[in-house]
DNA sequence: CATGAATGAGGCTTCATTCAT
DNA sequence: GATGAATGAAGCCTCATTCAT
């Protein structure tokens, strides 16, 4: 499933463009459509967007959307594949060249909230793929999953971390920070406080019992 | 804020009875317009579901629909204010004569995990309700949050958790029931295998870090 | 009418070819798009086909449709134009050396079958020209009908044939081919039966009452 | 595939029905909107015909069309089938009582004549039904096919007519009606003449060969 | 209390045609 | 001559909601 949905996006993006979109002009108005869709779809939902809302904010003519993208699930689609990509592209970069797991977890933790505040729109249409594509949806996690069970792995088997089934604390860890990443910089938005980022951290490091 | 939406839901049910002489009759058509409207709205997501399609699971007529709820909306909004109230309910019934904080929380996942099973289609709702109602979604985690947070401090202060900002551990925790119960239990269709259940509390508990 | 129909196919392409200066490039850019909706008309209809289909399979721009044709509704009466002038040609041609009248209606019958089983495509085009020009439509009915009444009218005079309402005989025999030719080649694709042939040709020349 | 296309004009019906239209005032409603539709679609075509202009020409809500008929292709298809029915039914009641086949086919012409001037309309549809829903359109003159050869069957067994492949005879007769009722009826929007007519019949009796 | 027919705004999408390059 | 991106009108259909009975 992944591959396929993974490719999909090339695929996709080259279909259109063997069709039309050769030419620079072409690539431009592409762009202000995907700019526009990410704002109207990340402000009012995917339900509540309309294509004319976002052609009219890109300042292209209704049938322009249909030159670019297949359909208003389509254009969405896309959307997530983009966002899924940047979030996954950041993190590992920043996270690349990192001494410790620990310190991975932190910085990787620091960079997630960062690009959710910078992405709150797209943010949110990642939570509404669920009801339009629920196979993109679990694409979606899966990817992260994946590369994280691969980090997790290599710590345990370096004795940085112990031993603790590693899909079960990619999805956890996972779903930590898109936690503290709703409550603080979604409904707050603001940063996360460092004291809630340094509490998740001892959190996922340590635990809540007391040490002894 | 939560004052206001926890009472609509009582303001909203007594308006409707005063309309209605509280027949039991319309009641059992109010009921049978809820538990069809559940069905319909988990099954189909908010915005694919129509009042049409309701109304005939439920065996009314359309304008029936409106004699009993103002609206979509209203009755979508009245499924969540059920389901949590009902997940928080069996959570809190089961937790009542639990010895420590720790099994507290065992309990707890595990009321959890077996309660979207259940009301798996419930529970979707949840997810869908940021897009229509955006305070009642929030409403909907700090309901969660601030009994976990009552319990937090108490096992803090009772020397059984070490202290970490409560709020924080609150959001951490739900994040981790979260999204094991979407990844095995939604995405799985089965139940949260004992092994993620397992490492998830040890987790918890004592973080991934080695003991030494 | 006959005549200003008639006429506007000449007058159509000449007005092109002062425009594009008769190049032979242009030409064949001119055929490439007739040949090409030729098809797509003849597959999907008028009203299902479309001028970037029609331009993608002739290979060109969508813009240099117009520079050969004024309009969709343009160039599929072109079409209707050519496939009366091919038809009655082949008909005329074949017929001409014929040495009785009843031995030209059994040509023509032949003829006919095979020009709709040849052009199954254009054929169908006919059938839909009256939808989108409906004076075009008759003209091209009253276009057979004229060269029929003719022969009719000599081969009556001749005493070949007895006198009967030429006009009248000219439609009833064309809805005979019509609609054995519809019948047969139409809808089972294959070539009317001999049988059928003769049938219809007995049942013209002499009719179903029995002879005497 | 008679029988199915046939049987879903029932169904179609009544499916509807079970939906909506229980009323007096249901089906009045579904009544204008086939009247509106007939002159709509009988006018301008299908494809130029907008369901706008039928709810308007019916006094109705654009969205109560869609309480009656699925589609647009339904409705037509609809008034094709009941076209074919009245039609089939005035011929075989007319006919009904006559005493050779010689003048059941002199009265059936003539009651196709007269039907075709009174619903125009309607008759002009069935000619686009083809782009349509080709199925239908084969159906459409299957019917009428079936009737006729079995009457031709039994006049040639009774030894009334000579013995000739009776679907070819069929589907001549047939097309000699269309296009006679084309040429006059629908051209000249006037009655096919007496004189026509009874040229028609000499011909299919007796041929256009001189008797001897 | 209940019905269900009717409403009409609004959404997505298609496509013939134009025009700057 | 040719291109192909852009246009925008127009079409089909859905559905939450109302209201006369």
């Amino acid at each position: 499933m992944n591959r396929e949905i993974g490719n999909n996006r090339t695929e996709n993006k080259n279909r259109v463009k063997s069709l039309q979109a050769k030419t620079d002009r072409g690539e431009a108005t592409r762009q202000k459509l995907l700019t526009a869709a990410e704002e109207i779809f990340g402000t009012k939902g995917f339900h509540r967007a309309s294509i004319v809302e976002i052609t009219l904010k890109a300042g292209v003519a209704q049938g322009t959307f249909y030159l670019y993208f297949q359909s208003k699930d389509k254009i969405f689609e896309e959307l997530v594949r983009e966002l899924n990509h940047s979030l996954r592209c950041e993190i590992s970069h920043a996270v690349s060249e990192v001494k410790s797991r620990q310190e991975a977890e932190e910085i990787g933790f620091g960079v997630f909230f960062a690009f959710i505040k910078e992405h709150r729109n797209l943010y949110r249409i990642v939570q509404e793929i669920q009801f339009v594509n629920e196979d993109l949806y679990k694409w979606y996690y899966t990817q992260f999953a994946e590369g994280y069970i691969e980090g997790l792995e290599k710590a345990m088997a370096a004795g940085e971390f112990r031993y603790l089934d590693p899909e079960t604390v990619a999805y956890a860890f996972i779903g930590v920070a898109e936690f503290l990443g709703m409550r603080w910089v979604l409904w707050e938005k603001e940063d996360v406080p460092p004291k809630t980022l340094n509490t998740a951290l001892k959190l996922i490091m340590e635990g809540v019992l007391p040490r002894k």
